[in-house]
DNA sequence: CGACTTCCTCAACGGACGCTCAATTCGTAC
DNA sequence: GTACGAATTGAGCGTCCGTTGAGGAAGTCG
């Protein structure tokens, strides 16, 4: 029942020592994983782009850079599990880590079964993490309607003619029109969206966008739930028509 | 920075060892999680019930049972973060319990800073780009022959029609639709449905809720256990059909 | 390098919605 | 018949949302 459709999980092991780097990739790979495998951290960015996997063992050891700075910039720009090892067994190595990012921390040496049994649960939680990252993955235009949202272009059109969004209220489409029907928070949209700036911003400034985003592509488009945020509602005009 | 917005995550500690048992309520607690302790498996149904954990943490050797059918009923009944405490380091151990449904394995004796980290990373709110969609995990969508409850939309359909639920109504519902033929008292839905606004409200809150349920989904679903409080009996149509 | 434009952010306010709770009526158990 | 618990209603009040406008940052053009 490890993989239920089909297809195999995928893990990368970033590992310097080319032994533990071999027990690793033979253990997953026995168990039923793909695996790939890296010696560097600095192979880690290519290695996820070429394999796309849904895990990643990081050991916090390596040669060419400090692994908590592998481990920060892997966070930063991906969602995957995360699981650390190292030789480390400093409490403070240990805080440091998780509160990266990483979703598990185990210290070498490791006992294999137990290892295994780690990853497995971490690929356990999120059923289905959603692949369509990488380019060719998802499509690159979203349309409801007679709404279309060009992603590549950035460019929306309704009823034909362009529509002129800045870039928050483009993001902000994006991230709608991606998960239609579903409901997001305030606090949500704002982790989503204007992830980028470091500092807070006021959840009123969500309301401020949204305000903007209905007069723009329609009113009805974006239901609010109040109480909770706010929804993205495809046209369902009559399901007769057609 | 805890949590996004204000609500302070609960914590249930099922540990026998009153010192033990001490130590991590406080630790949490000075954390900022509302935390609430029991001291044998046993106990432990009536405190989900009553406080309703974000997360739970489990020591396997409790005096009462097996720990690990504790681990297995908790699983098979709900689906927060489950983190194991256990005393016994072997292998199999750990094994069997991360794949009897434990999402973490920590022995004792354990760092107290590690600890809290690693609830603090279970507790993680997963990014709004990894919801998992309609499908596995938690069903996003719950049918009761011909009533509907979208958890994702925060909608409810009723023969087809919307029937337009206000907040406390839809948590009260999906509360109730959640555990079907549980009984629930007015304190155990306070704790459950109203958990954020730090004074409890009256109990007379729920009655006046519930009613209003009533009025829009029908009376029958909700059925009154008098003395006790409220259940939601499923519609159990003609069970010849289909 | 400076003026202009665009857009992001956030505070302020009015209005509406819904939560809460008290008071009264209803039903049931003893 | 009486008493206790639940149902129902209604009103006060708090909270949340929509809308507007001003301040300010960032980028553009001359």
């Amino acid at each position: 029942m490890t993989t239920a459709s089909g297809e195999a999980d995928r893990v990368l092991v970033v590992e310097d020592d080319p032994s533990v780097q071999r027990v690793l990739t033979e253990l997953l790979r026995r168990d039923g994983f793909e695996t790939c495998g890296v010696r560097t951290g600095g192979e880690a960015p290519a290695a996820i782009a070429d394999f796309s996997p849904d895990l990643v063992i990081l050991d916090l050891g390596l040669p060419d850079m400090s692994g908590f700075d592998v481990l920060r910039d892997l966070r930063v720009h991906h969602e995957f599990p995360l699981v650390v090892l190292s030789g480390r067994a400093d409490e403070t190595d240990r805080v440091l880590a998780l509160e990266l990012g990483a979703d598990d921390y185990v210290v070498k040496p490791f006992l294999n079964r137990e290892l295994v049994a780690r990853v497995r649960v971490r690929l356990r939680r999120p059923p289905a993490s959603t692949r369509p990252r990488a380019g060719a993955g998802g499509p690159s235009v979203a349309v409801d309607g007679d709404l279309v949202v060009d992603h590549d272009a950035r460019e929306v059109t309704l009823e034909g003619s362009a529509v002129e969004l800045t870039a928050k209220e483009f993001d902000l489409l994006v991230h709608f029109s991606g998960s239609p029907r579903q409901v997001f928070t305030r606090g949500q949209l704002l982790a989503a969206v204007w992830r980028s700036s470091g500092d807070w911003q006021t959840e009123a400034t969500v309301t401020e966008h949204v305000h903007r985003l209905r007069q723009k592509v329609g009113r009805e488009r974006i239901v609010t739930v109040r109480g909770v945020g706010y929804r993205f509602d495809p046209r369902t005009t009559s399901p007769t028509t057609a």
